[in-house]
DNA sequence: CTGAAAGCGCTTACAG
DNA sequence: CTGAAAGCGCTTACAG
């Protein structure tokens, strides 16, 4: 590599100081526009370029947010849940508007990655972005927030969690995609997905569920919940479970589209036909759920204004600002398996 | 933020000179052993880590990648074309087994992102990802190979571009796919996709699927090709134009599995049967291409290995070593499609 | 508006 | 094996 320019070479050609050639650069005012403009002028003809670490360093920021995504470790295949990689198209996006870069790593729950970016200046803040068990990695949530990191979670607001969250209002979206069923005359209702503490989420849409059965007087409808995590095994391992029961349901509501594609497969398995047996309906209107057979009714969350405000809350705490907990509403989205 | 420890203050607890602090915790082997362990040990009592800023300044490097992913400028939802994002995964999980941070950027192309990592050492070299047009920015590459930036390009081995890629076999993937067709019977063949300079992947895959027909003395039997760029929409448009052709084909080659989604909902939309009809084949077994109806039979790329090889050649090309380009082999994946 | 100087927190020759 | 010192390339009080 030839060596890099530095701001004193841009100094000796410009013929002033170095610290005017940095004032230049950074656009202050304290610097007479004739001279500011031949320093960025000669800046561009060297293709100088600002040391990132060497202003880092002097500055004690360094513009960049790290993003920590965090799945189950079992999944050592590279595929990452679909949801969350709309999250990441929308977070860098929201990054790069604000200035900022960002850095991005997957962990699994055993990694020591508490702390480790923002310590190391390599990062100002985090967002935590993650599916599944809570519990198990609050004590590392608890001790980010003892060391003063900078972060933002996705996920549910919880009055027990340290930190600030941005996430899906899941009762809504529960409560409205069972409305709808209600609507199209379903009369018998299960639940497949975990609905305990370690999956606040899903539990959250269990009891939007539930509550939507209440308010229209059906409580009694309801045939049972059946635990799935979030994959489509565990979809179709939960549906084959339900299918031997007596239960019979009419429609099952799925904690997630990819619960909800082992659903339709178990059903398939078993000469079942949905929407005419049973309706299934998922959450988070994956690309995939467009194309199964038949296509997934959802809930559709905004992923675009949920990477925006985790990208904007975070460079507010960043800068100090004190921020509140954001809920946002999902929207149904209707396709023909209900 | 309380104020983080340096090496200075475990310096002082420890007793010895801070160039002793810094070597002891980079494991130098200068360094007494039991100097070292408590050293080390204070150093996590104090839940010290190294700050990178001034570390990198230091040593000129920043053992950081940065992953410039292009798309079209167009495209400005957060729908990122799902085989990059395998690609993201495995590009992701080998920077962090190598020991370097990876920094993820969404270009489009007129953005000036040349040389803006490297030459702000925010990273020590980058990885391009991005289907679509080289031509537009084939003068960028040739730019950072004047640069001496360190890059390895993700696509078609070509002598006339500049620069280090891994890609996969496009060609031997279209021949492949050809010949499972041909030995299922099929009569008359169709292409769908661009097949120009522009998009040498697709040309790749049209020349395998041509020459496949060649090889079997079979060239009589194809009926056409037609343009398409890499999205549902063109393939849905492109099969359109293709059934009010009298052309009239058994079996449809399609340059990626998002045209071969678009061309299963033109058929559809047209009261044509897949495969009765029509034979559908894709390229990239994206996720999607499980769901498809019928299923989509496909060339599945290795995006575990690319990413792979894309990190650990670039990793070569950063400590000076010198790298070929690689050509991985495709797999063929059959499904109801075909 | 400008310059001289200090200092961010490290790593690494250099001297012992 | 250890320490004193230099210096990576900036930004920003401080003095004018």
């Amino acid at each position: 590599m030839k060596s890099k320019a530095t701001s004193f070479d841009i100094a000796y050609l410009a013929g002033v100081s170095q610290s005017t050639v940095s004032r230049a650069l950074s656009n202050s005012s304290l610097v007479n526009a004739e001279t500011r403009e031949r320093v960025q002028q000669i800046a561009k003809e060297l293709n100088y370029k600002v040391d990132k670490n060497a202003s880092n360093l002097r500055k004690q920021r360094s513009s960049t947010i790290a993003l920590l995504l965090f799945e189950d470790p079992s999944s050592d295949d590279s595929q990452i849940n679909p949801f969350f990689i709309a999250m990441l198209g929308s977070i860098t996006k929201a990054c790069s508007a604000a200035g900022y870069d960002l850095l991005v790593s997957f962990q699994n729950l055993q990694d020591d990655w508490h702390a480790e970016y923002e310590d190391s200046h390599k990062a100002d803040g985090l967002i935590l972005l993650g599916y599944g068990d809570y519990l198990d990695y609050q004590q590392k949530i608890t001790q980010l927030e003892e060391q003063n990191t900078h972060f933002v979670r996705w996920g549910a607001h919880d009055p027990n969690h340290p930190g600030v969250s941005v996430g899906s209002n899941n009762y809504q979206g529960g409560f409205m995609i069972t409305e709808h069923l209600i609507k199209q005359g379903r009369q018998r209702f299960a639940f497949i997905g975990e609905a305990g503490n370690h999956y606040p989420e899903f539990m959250a849409r269990f009891n939007g569920h539930t509550d939507a059965l209440s308010a229209h007087q059906l409580d009694e409808y309801f045939v049972g919940q059946f635990d799935a995590i979030f994959t489509e095994d565990a979809g179709y391992e939960a549906a084959m479970v339900l299918f031997e029961d007596d239960a019979k349901p009419d429609a099952i509501v799925c904690a997630s589209d990819l619960i909800a594609t082992g659903v339709l497969r178990a059903m398939n398995d078993n000469g079942l036909h949905c929407p005419n047996d049973i309706a299934v309906v998922g959450y988070d209107n994956i690309p995939v759920s467009a194309y199964t057979t038949p296509a997934l009714t959802t809930v559709q969350q905004n992923t675009k204004l949920a990477g925006e405000l985790l990208v904007s809350n975070l460079i507010k705490l960043i800068n100090g600002q004190s921020v509140t907990d954001q809920l946002m509403s999902g929207e149904l989205v209707i396709r023909k398996s209900s």
